[in-house]
DNA sequence: TCTTGATTTGACCATCTGGTCAAACTCACG
DNA sequence: CGTGAGTTTGACCAGATGGTCAAATCAAGA
């Protein structure tokens, strides 16, 4: 295992491509579906050579949730209650939207990880992720109070924002192979902003 | 193997269990992730007299999903071109939602397949369930033409619906971890109803 | 250039896992 | 109750997999 001093410019390198490769690999095929070699020669290194930047298969995995939950939960934490709530509202579920686009492996990392109990980030849930959603869900609850948006559960629209647009990710196979040569995300954006206008409009 | 015969009362009791262990052991760990010793002592068997009931782990999954494919798309089926259109969409809407809170297992079977790309039912997908959902949203289409319904994009409509009521199942930890003791469906349900209330009020 | 720490690797190991097989046991029925 | 088909199992195998290790190679500062 690489010192604890300031990382070296290989160690730079290669700990990212380990991570980079490591994405591919666990959101194609879960963390049980992944092995350590598939890891490794896709980040064009041994497998011995990867095991010395870190010490296990599980903290590959867990190095990059923990390194890509931030990453993932940004737009919520941009939800901006002096904002104008609709129009938070609709970027919010925009920026998730071009997540799913754009980002749909990570999308899918945490997707498996979640369908099967999260059993590596239940710990996250119960509190960051608990503790981020209450807070927006408040701000969403004083727009309702203020008659800014319509009243409706605040966490079950939190919800439905997560669901519809992760679907376009996490469901990508079966989104593709209904819509045929039809891009999703098109006529995604489009549906999904009616929708939420329509509920949300007082 | 048992012979191509009539199935005997040992057969079919022992078949049943197969599947149901299976299904439990399949929805909580992914195909890759779950073991033939695992889905056999679950099923009260040793690992070769299940192995005498089914030729291999990749047949116990399949027989699992074509046999449960059907149940899952049932409600969709059920949607009936002569009936009221809303009260109908809001029925299919129900009856999906209700298949999370009671098929969960079922509706994470499914999903690990498809967040993992499918790889064993991309033909259904592609086939049967394309041929259904085109023909559902015809009808969709048709009572759009005729103004009983709002106008939005059929298939993204129907994509809607299986987003916001599977998540509750495939997503269930995330959803508990985030609203603690609060049953989901309850507030879901009520949730669910309104928004599409509004969506397709012409 | 030399030295020392960083990096890489081939060989190896223990365990897990899907699957096989022959022998043993059980059941239903004549 | 005897018998043949149906059922069950312990022992076993081959390949995959996560991980280790000592030795070899490389890189950068003195």
């Amino acid at each position: 295992m690489p010192k604890d001093r300031a990382p070296t410019r290989i160690q730079k390198k290669n700990r990212a491509a380990i991570l980079e490769a490591a994405l591919n690999v666990f959101s194609a095929h879960g963390f049980r579906g992944s092995t350590v070699d598939q890891i490794a020669s896709e980040a064009g290194l041994s497998k011995p050579n990867l095991l010395y930047y870190f010490p296990s298969k599980e903290a590959i995995h867990t190095a990059l949730l923990s390194g890509l939950l931030e990453t993932w939960l940004a737009p919520l934490n941009d939800l901006d209650e002096e904002g104008d709530p609709l129009q938070e509202i609709l970027s919010y579920i925009h920026r998730k939207l071009q997540m799913s686009r754009e980002l749909p492996r990570e999308s899918r990392l945490f997707a498996n990880e979640l369908v099967q109990g999260a059993p590596r980030i239940h710990n996250a849930l119960s509190n960051d992720l608990k503790v981020l959603v209450d807070e927006k869900s408040a701000v969403l609850s004083k727009w309702m109070d203020q008659g800014k948006i319509a009243r409706v559960h605040t966490h079950h629209l939190i919800f439905s924002i997560w669901a519809l647009t992760q679907h376009y990710a996490d469901f990508d196979v079966q989104v593709r192979a209904i819509l045929g040569e039809e891009d999703p995300f098109e006529g995604a954006e489009q549906f999904i902003d009616t929708l939420y206008r329509k509920l949300l409009t007082p």
